[in-house]
DNA sequence: ACCTGAACACCGTTCAAGT
DNA sequence: ACCTGAACACCGTTCAAGT
């Protein structure tokens, strides 16, 4: 017998996205993000498998957020340093203004988690020719993991209140992405 | 009425850090802790608030043993731009060598997990004045965060297995150590 | 002071029964 | 096909009672 679909996948996904980043991850739970649709707990199975991949596909789209949100930034230059430069900052204001959800689509902790292997192509695409006329096509790629290490690394030292001896980040992350780029010559 | 200790706080801290590396984080319950001292789950809350007291003394022992780690490397040489570079392959080494245990150290999915503050300093005291001789005192703070966060960032995406284009990972790293040392000249 | 068994709250998950 | 209430397993945590 048909039975009208209460909920989709993908809102389930969106509304999980915006609880983990108001609430918390730890607040999430299936309970709480039924309640949200009025529904109960149970009914989440039929659209994921478990929780594990309720996460999963709230990471696809943190990724697909992410990435876009990057290469909408690129636009503005073409010199290849600072189209660097604008793309590595972009991505940091993005994890800024997502930092559970950027943090758990990254995280270690919690097994079977990996976020889409498609991603970093995507995030690396539209820089990979940029690099590599700076740098040769032969280390291009490990220029750009440099370069993403770096963002990611202060992102994440960031968010966990690893820097606490004070002085402006924000100056300190520009300093260190000038200095990344100005290495690569 | 006296009653002889049948377990002590830094065996239990020693040996969560143990399993947790061995086992994984989410296989470590208070349960099969207590177990493996033949007492009792309730017995751990006479040593431990509770579970994350006992998660950040395991979180403070593993800072310990990087700072230690990355301290005895730093003896070899005293060319400051070599010094910056062994130690940062010292850090990469000990965290793909405890992968684990140091992802939960910068974890931000676990409320409450924070490394304390003084870890940080330990790790820079070495190395500050170093940098400080090659780029002046006054930029060696955010030199030497942009050097943290290019290691710790590297480490984590290679952990969390985002590197997944192939290529020697090693000489990846090594590639954007040096670019970065360059670049602070 | 330290340890225990019993009990509780919470949460992910399963399933037979409903529409 | 989709949803539900009831039930189960697991785990962190509390507590009164033991030594």
């Amino acid at each position: 017998m048909p039975y009208p679909a209460q909920v989709q996948a993908i809102e389930l996904t969106e509304k999980a996205r915006e609880l983990i980043e108001s609430e918390g991850l730890d607040r999430l739970t299936l309970a709480s993000l039924a309640a949200a649709f009025g529904i109960a707990a149970p009914s989440l199975y039929h659209h994921f498998k478990n929780k594990t991949a309720l996460l999963v596909a709230v990471n696809e789209r943190t990724g697909a957020l992410l990435v876009e949100h990057v290469q909408t930034s690129i636009a503005q230059t073409n010199d290849p340093r600072e189209r660097i430069s604008v793309m590595l900052h972009a991505y940091r204001v993005f994890a800024l203004a997502n930092p559970s959800t950027y943090g758990l689509a990254f995280t270690n902790t919690i097994p079977g988690l990996q976020l889409d292997p498609t991603f970093a192509e995507a995030l690396a695409l539209p820089l990979q020719a940029t690099v590599a006329e700076l740098v040769g096509t032969e280390v291009a790629l490990p220029a750009l993991r440099g370069g993403w290490a770096l963002v990611h690394g202060f992102v994440m030292l960031e968010l966990s209140g690893q820097f606490r001896r004070g002085g402006d980040l924000d100056a300190a992350f520009a300093h260190a992405v000038e200095t990344y780029i100005r290495g690569l010559a």
